[in-house]
DNA sequence: ACAAAGTGGTTCAAAAATTGACCACAGCCA
DNA sequence: TGGCTGTGGTCAATTTTTGAACCACTTTGT
């Protein structure tokens, strides 16, 4: 057996959702002892048991009922792919469908689309906020807006705009609390961080506060701006906040950086279509004319 | 076949990263002959053609290239599930693991969090934002508040909060430019929508408003809020943002619902678990303390 | 110039999975 | 009470999938 997980996967998914080996197996064109096979071959596989067996039919154990929702998620991934790969999400498209990332969207590009729509009222727009760099590739956006150091992409035309200026930033009541007895490395300090916590991961011993400590953690860049707004620790971002929220004080000492860029990609499909040629051309335009607040006193 | 695309995806993304089928092969522990069989049904199934085959191994096609990021979801997917049951996840977990929506987040929760960990600066946290409910049954994370009518779930222990208070909003000068020649029913008006982009969709209907068309959309509450508050169109939203956001206005003749309440979930194996305990308490007391702002003037 | 090692394509005996008919048992209903 | 229908469990016959050895060809390195 080459993929365990993903043969069976569908075989547990009807069980879960028709309760019994019959039914499942009925909904999926075979023998109920072929689905019986698979589920007990999942089990295995996992070390743990999915289902009560009853004589009136299977139903899912607490381990069981965790796997539910990833095993549709994964259906539904499938479920997309086959629609878009067969091309029958592209035919009509009368709106853009533009995507960007959660920080970029909330204070940088929204008064840009309400200035769009008010000028071109005849393209609607759907909007998607996510971090996921692929989905232009995945066929689920026509523009994308990223930050990102390199972009090389067979079906993208990107248009690289120019880099963004980061900082650490803290707000001024955590500096006034914490500085005075912070140590030459940070020591004493926070880390708002990313993924998952671990006191002091990698990343941290490259920045400038080495021995600060991360202690809270979140993936979502608005919410680590709402925290650092709140005096929670520190944050590498950018110094176009700076701009927008007085509460927040570049950390004395922290560096610059101007690593990453923003780009602007769009599937190469797409690229003589009139109103996406339209859209992309006044966002790049617009965000041109930041450039200043963007890219800092480097500018 | 039972499941054309489950059982075929990691052939796929095996040929995908390794170039070709041989190499495939033998990651996968089997005959390249075999692996090529998969690749041909995939295929077939998708009627679109994944690879070009040459000489020298197998080139990612432009149907190809979209699937690989799916097929990569599918994967961390499944390893992470793989994780989970086995209980690998669990076990010294220092942290509280959180989860909320990205509007509770920003506006709402994250003072909470700051006020939190002054209190108890021994508690780590782990912060995940995310509008998927199913967090917390797939073991994600240990606490989880959540907007919803109904709760029930065998392994969650879920403590009722308060019904919060919607109402359709915009911002103070789109209603001054539209609302004059807005007809009565909401014709001329716009929505701002939410999934992908259909001019009068069912919601639309049994609204207050029913002929005011959608012309934008986006799956992220806190763009809706930005794009709100600068004049693109009504949301139906929390009269909470009526007291901190003083350009938006509650629209006339919409109506005020109450249909869901807050929730605050818990993992029931963690019920006991004191720095948990800690937690839930906390925050449901704080979030108790703003029924007033929350509930409206219906409270 | 010429091996050696790599590529995908093809074939067919061997191995594995599926089928379908049979159990024994639970509930339900007349 | 007895029969009908549903449940999971089982197992030999059958079908499908696989593995391994070929082929023809290209690329690479000597």
């Amino acid at each position: 057996m080459v993929a365990p997980d993903w043969e069976q996967m569908p075989y547990f998914l009807a069980v879960a959702r028709t309760g019994s080996l019959r039914a499942a197996a009925a909904e999926l064109n075979t023998a109920h002892g072929t689905v019986n096979r698979h589920i007990r071959a999942l089990e295995a596989t996992y070390g743990v048991q999915l289902f009560q067996r009853t004589r009136s039919g299977l139903e899912l154990s607490s381990a069981g009922r965790a796997l539910v929702p990833i095993a549709q998620d994964a259906e539904t991934l499938f479920l997309g792919a086959r629609r878009r790969l067969q091309g029958l999400d592209r035919q009509e498209a009368g709106a853009v469908r533009f995507s960007m990332t959660g920080v970029m969207a909330y204070e940088i590009v929204s008064p840009i689309l309400v200035r769009f729509f008010d000028e071109y009222p005849e393209i609607d727009l759907e909007i998607h906020v996510s971090d996921r760099f692929e989905d232009i590739n995945r066929l689920e956006t026509d523009v994308s807006l990223r930050y990102t150091d390199e972009v090389r992409d067979a079906d993208v035309v990107a248009r690289k705009l120019y880099p963004m200026a980061l900082a650490p930033y803290a707000s001024r009541a955590y500096l006034e609390r914490h500085l005075p007895n912070a140590g030459p490395e940070g020591e004493g300090l926070h880390w708002i961080g990313w993924d998952e916590i671990n006191r002091s991961p990698d990343w941290v011993r490259q920045t400038s506060f080495p021995k600060a400590q991360v202690r809270h953690a979140t993936t979502d860049h608005v919410l680590q701006l709402s925290l650092l707004r709140r005096g929670f620790g520190m944050v590498n971002t950018s110094v176009y906040f700076e701009s927008i929220y007085p509460e927040l004080v570049r950390v004395p000492g922290g560096d610059i950086t101007l690593e990453r860029s923003l780009w602007l990609l769009l599937h190469s499909d797409l690229r003589r279509t009139t109103r996406v040629r339209r859209f992309v051309d006044y966002l790049a335009d617009a965000l041109k004319a930041m450039r200043p607040q963007l890219q800092g006193e480097l500018a």
